[in-house]
DNA sequence: TGCAAGCAAGTAAGTGCTTACTCTCCGGCG
DNA sequence: CGCCGGAGAGTAAGCACTTACTTGCTTGCA
């Protein structure tokens, strides 16, 4: 085996991974001192060079997972539609793509395997979430590109749900990819302001 | 060892309902034979009385989860619009205040504890609803319900995660419930065909 | 009275984590 | 240059504990 020597550096990132795998692919409840130690190839005890605990090395895959999540929010120079659009095939599609994280993390069996803090961390997550999408809505619909009759806050949980099927989706990427953008498409064109003005409007705009 | 012993019917239905209870509140992995044992008062080597092993336990639990499932389709005599509201409402909210149980079932992590063929029935389940589903966005395009400008196969994966995302809502039941039923009433909007036809139409029906 | 249903105590295996030790690299110094 | 000593990445073994499950023995009820 090649037995390469590396910096404790080298190894949190490695054993960040690796126990994002293991859970990704296996489920937490797979994931043990021993089994990581395995997929590294590293004897158990070793871990405890690199990390303190346990808890230490979920909490630094929890930031893992913020860094990734907080990489897919667009520019906020973009116009509002454009922004969601971007948004949501980030989410569900290069997310998804890059690591099977989003699945898991977005899951209550997660939160609750995990030490609090973390969970919190990630709940803060899904929180800011909301808040961009449901600033994106409302953006859209002042400047009359997103039909207006209908309340932001009833729309935000359909554009996660949405999300959320999405990145959850078992096919293979080639085909999610395809999917999502079609989704996404019939979900943008739901959202839009008809072009022929529906029977009631709040306001309109050029 | 032999098969299932016989055991008392009732016993089995309260442990079933106690596991499902810890796994709702606590997550799958505070589901021990320890705790339980302790949430239905017995000692741990009882359990064993009843059921072979924990599979065979959660194979129950599963099948209560598919029977629960199964009771929110409504009649399928319903128009189906109407049907798919019925629907929505009754997996989004009163499956969610009867048990806590959507949650956590749709979880992968979920998936991932259990045994293989519990797993396979749970995502029976899920290809049924998406069926189900498809059936009514179908049949509501072309009874001229639901706007047929989009394909039906993209409309589905938005009515699912809309589902997902007020069943997971972690607020408390009375406030859950109103708005799960504002959430349901702009989702119904957005499909709902346009009183002015929108610039193209696939087919209009009587 | 027979026996299902229960308990207390036990099993092997697995958990996170620590200990005692080895090996390898690398920088300072004669 | 050579070689020596310390730092630190690695190991095997083992701790105290929990896991699912088993085993003898005892009850309470039909």
């Amino acid at each position: 085996m090649g037995e390469l020597r590396r910096t404790s550096l080298d190894r949190q990132v490695e054993l960040t991974d690796a126990a994002l795998h293991i859970i990704a692919t296996k489920g937490i409840a797979a994931l043990s001192t021993r089994s990581l130690a395995a997929q590294v190839g590293l004897s158990s005890g070793a871990i405890f060079r690199h990390f303190a605990s346990l808890e230490a090395l979920l909490d630094a895959v929890v930031a893992r997972v913020e860094a990734v999540l907080a990489s897919t929010y667009p520019p906020s120079t973009l116009p509002p539609v454009e922004r969601l659009e971007r948004f949501v095939e980030a989410r569900s599609t290069a997310v998804g793509k890059q690591l099977g994280i989003l699945r898991l993390v977005l899951s209550e069996q997660f939160l609750l395997a995990l030490p609090q803090r973390g969970s919190a961390r990630l709940a803060a997550c899904v929180q800011q979430t909301r808040a961009f999408v449901l600033a994106c809505v409302r953006e859209g619909q002042d400047a009359g590109a997103l039909r207006s009759d209908l309340p932001a806050e009833t729309l935000v949980p359909i554009v996660m749900g949405t999300v959320q099927v999405l990145a959850l989706s078992p096919s293979k990427p080639r085909q999610r990819d395809a999917e999502a953008r079609a989704v996404l498409g019939s979900l943008l064109a739901l959202l839009r302001s008809p072009a022929v003005a529906p029977t009631s409007s709040r306001k309109s705009s050029p």
